[in-house]
DNA sequence: GGACTTACTTTTGGTGCGAAACAATTGCTG
DNA sequence: CAGCAATTGTTTCGCACCAAAAGTAAGTCC
């Protein structure tokens, strides 16, 4: 496999501001450039052509459909070349490694799964190397991976802590490395996916803007003037010390009332058969509260008045623009998210300017699709710090 | 009296970081601020000569004690002329009027306080311009004004509602602009302490910073990326909607278990009054809390953990690098800080960053004061825009 | 008093930008 | 179809700003 370059050729900060601009927000005319970057339009002939002579950027031919057939000269797109270097994303679970191959865009163009049979780090690195292997036949132009993980990632290079491989100080980013000789990013899983989120998702262009996620935990992500705000509690049980109803349910994983106990897939099975007896599925609970089956009713309920206060304290307090929801847990959104809403405005100031909250089931290829955004950031920047 | 130039001479932005940075943190050698603005020594040179020709900046003798006799060459910190200018701050309440003069460097140099008699609003813009011609006498050189009010300010020059004046619409800094010759910066006086206290109190230099107020009310301000975050319902009573805890008690000023009715000075004196029969004062209440009385000892210790409450959020949510508390019922950290801090930490992470708190009493001066920082940034950046 | 250290100044050259004139390419009008 | 208006993109020029390097100033240390 070809060793991809470790970053573009050196560009300048205007460069660089260039290049993001259009791959972050698709074909864009010098013009627009211009416009959107408050340079002169002489600024950007200077500091398109450097990246159109080296093959960064193309000229695109206008659709053929030239929409609005407006007046004056037209203007030419300038685009990425999209599928120029591909992109390698895994995301590691306690049993199971996810792999997707996206483009530049970061838009999946192959996925692959395999088994995790070991938690021995060479073992697992041997795992990532054979399927970087499997993908890079298909797509030889491979740039660079990123790895998310659930637990605890230092310097985007090692593992500090992870609960459910048990792993410590493990120097994955090394161990990949050495074996594909790619140059490779590890970060927080919930990180990655705001970092995604941030660069091609709900978050683009934003300047305060905040993840949450729900799934076998609670996940926060905080941008602010469009950087992630990273934090030392970063997914070492985030939420589990964060109270929302005193008098709420306990379970083994979280404290009383704490967000943990009243919102993940874990905790919600758990009270159901705690009550009931019967083990069901989140998506069964659902179903039975969906259906007016008292029980699951209650606690879905719960949860979902939960989440309506967890949601206007993050937007009274940190007044983001947008609050994505995501996880594999927002399925609470179909059943009871007019009692979400409700819950939000009642404990919002009437003056308050709406939450815009968006809501999106991702699926573990999404939280693959994450971490392959790190890579294609360092490539892009030119370095692995954010 | 003599009217202000509307701002310093055109800056170029060099030249305003270094005035800035001078101004905000005390005497600085040209080495020091090189450093601190990532310049070079020679830029600062260049950049300091033209501001110390005009008078704004000035080479201090390093003090008396030259505390460390460092080797080398001494340095030479360069400060502004603090008193080169004067300004002046208002804070306008019910029944009075609070003013002070500030130095640049926003120290207060002389008081003035007026009852107010009258809401008619060219009545008061008459009282504020009798109380600017009295201080003027005394404090020639006043290059602007800053008001403080209690209520919703639009474009920083129009009062657009005001509950206790009764006020609606109306153009404030226009009306004490024709009778002062002043140029005069309105604005919300949550906001203006925010502004103060990032400028040049407890918020210096922070990315990150939170303003608590705890009085007749709860106020909220917001710093990120050094500057405050306005929002839409800005002293339009907020935190009445804001429920910490939906078993509190119930005030006619605030929503049951909401921040106004367990944390401000009316409520608390309601929730004794309403249990006891009896009046007593904000301080009489906490004094009582504090020998042993149950009533008032419930009622702190329930304001307490509201405010411990509180404070985890923000910090859990927004992730502040400090929270500052200030406003007249600040008192309470006094009688029951500990309740607050235990609450605190109950309420996070036990591996998230500490909680940066600090507490400041605010009298009306405090007020005024952060109204006339308001113009003195006007004079600075040469805009009322923040 | 000479060596050394640190602070500041001067000089030089490079970079990045905007302004303005110019070229290109279309639609519209008569 | 010629001419004009509108719009995009290019070229040229000059300015503002900055870093690097070399030089100067002013002190301490031995």
């Amino acid at each position: 496999m070809t060793a991809g370059i470790a970053s573009w050729l050196p560009l300048s900060t205007g460069e660089r501001s260039v290049a993001i601009e259009v791959l972050v927000h698709g074909p864009l005319s010098r013009t627009e450039l211009a416009r959107r970057l408050g340079l002169s339009a002489g600024s950007l002939t200077r500091l398109t052509k450097p990246l159109i002579e080296s093959g960064l950027l193309v000229e695109v031919a206008e659709a053929g459909v030239s929409a609005e057939a407006r007046q004056g000269r037209p203007s030419t797109p300038l685009d990425v070349v999209a599928d120029s270097r591909y992109f390698l994303g895994f995301k590691v679970t306690e049993d199971m490694v996810y792999a997707v191959v996206t483009t530049l865009r970061s838009h999946i163009v192959a996925r692959h799964d395999r088994p995790l049979t070991t938690h021995d780090p060479a073992e697992v690195a041997d795992v990532l190397g054979e399927m970087t292997a499997a993908l890079a036949r298909d797509h030889p132009r491979l740039a660079g991976i990123g790895i998310g993980i659930g637990g605890f990632v230092q310097d985007r290079a090692v593992v500090g802590e992870s609960p459910f491989l048990l792993w410590r100080d493990v120097p994955l980013a090394e161990l990949v490395e050495r074996r594909t000789g790619l140059p490779v990013v590890v970060e927080n899983d919930v990180a990655a996916l705001v970092e995604s989120e941030t660069w091609f998702g709900a978050g683009r262009g934003l300047d305060r803007f905040v993840v949450l996620t729900i799934g076998a935990g609670v996940g926060y992500g905080l941008v602010l003037g469009g950087k992630r705000v990273p934090f030392a509690e970063e997914d070492r049980g985030f939420g589990r010390h964060w109270i929302v109803d005193p008098n709420g349910p306990l379970t083994p994983e979280g404290r009383r009332g704490s967000a943990v106990s009243l919102l993940t897939i874990p905790s919600i099975r758990y009270q159901i058969h705690a009550a009931t007896g019967r083990d069901h599925t989140y998506e069964e609970i659902l179903a039975l509260a969906a259906a007016g089956d008292p029980m699951p009713a209650r606690v879905v309920d719960e949860a979902a008045r939960a989440l309506g206060a967890l949601l206007a304290q993050i937007s009274n307090f940190v007044m983001p623009q947008k609050i994505l929801l995501a996880g594999e847990g927002v399925g609470l959104m179909d059943v009871a998210g007019k009692t979400v809403e409700e819950t939000v405005r009642d404990n919002r100031h009437p003056l308050a300017a709406p939450l815009d909250l968006e809501t999106k089931v991702s699926d573990f290829h999404d939280w693959a699709r994450g971490a392959a955004v790190l890579a294609i950031q360092v490539l892009v920047l030119g370095s692995a710090e954010g």
